[in-house]
DNA sequence: TTTTCCATTAGCCTGTTGTGTAATATGCAG
DNA sequence: CTGCATATTACACAACAGGCTAATGGAAAA
């Protein structure tokens, strides 16, 4: 909680009113420092890359390559970088993209800025705060658990199946539409031993068919 | 921002101790106040029904019938009062299960009492928080999106595919694993129309097989 | 009216699935 | 050393899946 150094940040926002709008509000906060700003993602990407900071206020409407496609890189070279999605929209599809895509964070624009600066020392931390406005699309976007199985006492192992290492490489290929003969190629043996295996998947996953096993999976995120 | 009234606070928690400390940490903060407090689900859920909190304080390791459980009961009756999952453990199923229940944030009891309260008050705002040990497991379950169109310009009525009324019958039953003769008599038609259904399905969304189309439609939730 | 789209049905054919049973090798725990 | 679980391979068989072409009736759009 006691933060010595300042927090760096960088700005990728086209508009250069809000640009410096931000780093105003930003700048008067002894905590934050904003050191770079880019008005489109191909040079906030260099940026980002060169100056390392801990945290990225992510315009989504950006011109050329837009700001989920912007986070996705980021993610590619840094899974430690905080990024706040920041955007005047409140479209389902892009809560639910920026989000899946690797930001922390999601803030409307007309947040209030020394709630913007709690928000962006948060992050910092490891949080991951979201704009009263999308909070429900965001949770809502979140699978249901068909299953009760949480409970308080036994609540250990009883969620996911037991399945050997070798059975969850078959079941992501599953998952991903493969047949026997494809899963078996990749996984260099015969079909014989991925059927068995799918076989073996199918029985411990109480389900019966490979449809079935592939929908489990991708539910309760065990891929 | 203004808050002239007092948030209301309901604490459901089964260790004694910890709510004493709930309380004292809480109550110190004039913007707060602990309505009432309950050592168990059942009796949390009655004063809840009558006292109508703005905010619940809910731990889910609790006896008997367990905090997730709790949740969904709430949500019965009041889409509206903030729950704030309360808990010891960073198990990724408890994470999950509580907010696609219908909890607003998600925090560790190790948190300061003071980020708690601030907490609290953004919560009752709307906003969404997650405890950042936490974090990256709640982010990473919301589905991931393959669609990249979700641009800045032609963002619009990309996502979706243009399925039939009658295809989509046919991939909510697809998607829960039923064979075509299934679907077939589900549907009262010929197992010729349900392939053709389905084929026609598979092409509209540009996939293999009933497989990729399950679990694309999962992840799309277009289900 | 003509065209287009949709739902429906049908038959055929190749390839895939899921389920049996069974054998062999390997590594690990008792 | 000896079970035990896992991984591997094999064969066979009935059922299903997916692609193909083709036809019919209804409804909606041009």
């Amino acid at each position: 909680m006691i933060e010595t150094k300042s927090i760096r940040v960088i700005i990728v926002e086209d508009f250069k009113l809000t640009r410096v709008g931000l780093r105003c509000a930003l700048n008067t906060n002894p905590d934050l420092e904003v050191i770079a700003e880019s008005e489109d993602a191909i040079d906030g990407l260099k940026k980002i890359e060169n100056l390392k900071p801990d945290v990225i206020l992510m315009d989504l409407g950006l011109p050329e390559m837009n700001g989920i496609e912007a986070i996705l890189k980021v993610r590619e070279f840094s899974k430690d970088v905080k990024i706040i999605a920041l955007t005047s929209h409140d479209r389902e599809e892009e809560v639910r993209a920026a989000l899946s895509s690797g930001a922390n964070a999601y803030c409307l624009k007309d947040i209030d800025p020394e709630k913007l600066a709690l928000v962006i020392k948060d992050v910092n931390n490891g949080a991951c705060w979201i704009d009263p406005i999308v909070a429900d699309i965001a949770l809502k976007s979140i699978p249901k658990i068909d299953d009760p199985a949480i409970l308080g006492e036994n609540a250990v192992n009883h969620t996911k199946v037991p399945l050997t290492e070798r059975e969850f490489e078959v079941l992501k290929h599953l998952v991903e539409g493969k047949s026997n003969t494809e899963i078996a190629e990749e996984l260099i043996v015969s079909v014989h031993t991925a059927k068995a295996h799918v076989c073996s998947i199918l029985q411990k996953m109480c389900v019966n068919d490979r449809v079935q096993a592939a929908v489990k999976a991708v539910k309760e995120g065990m891929v």
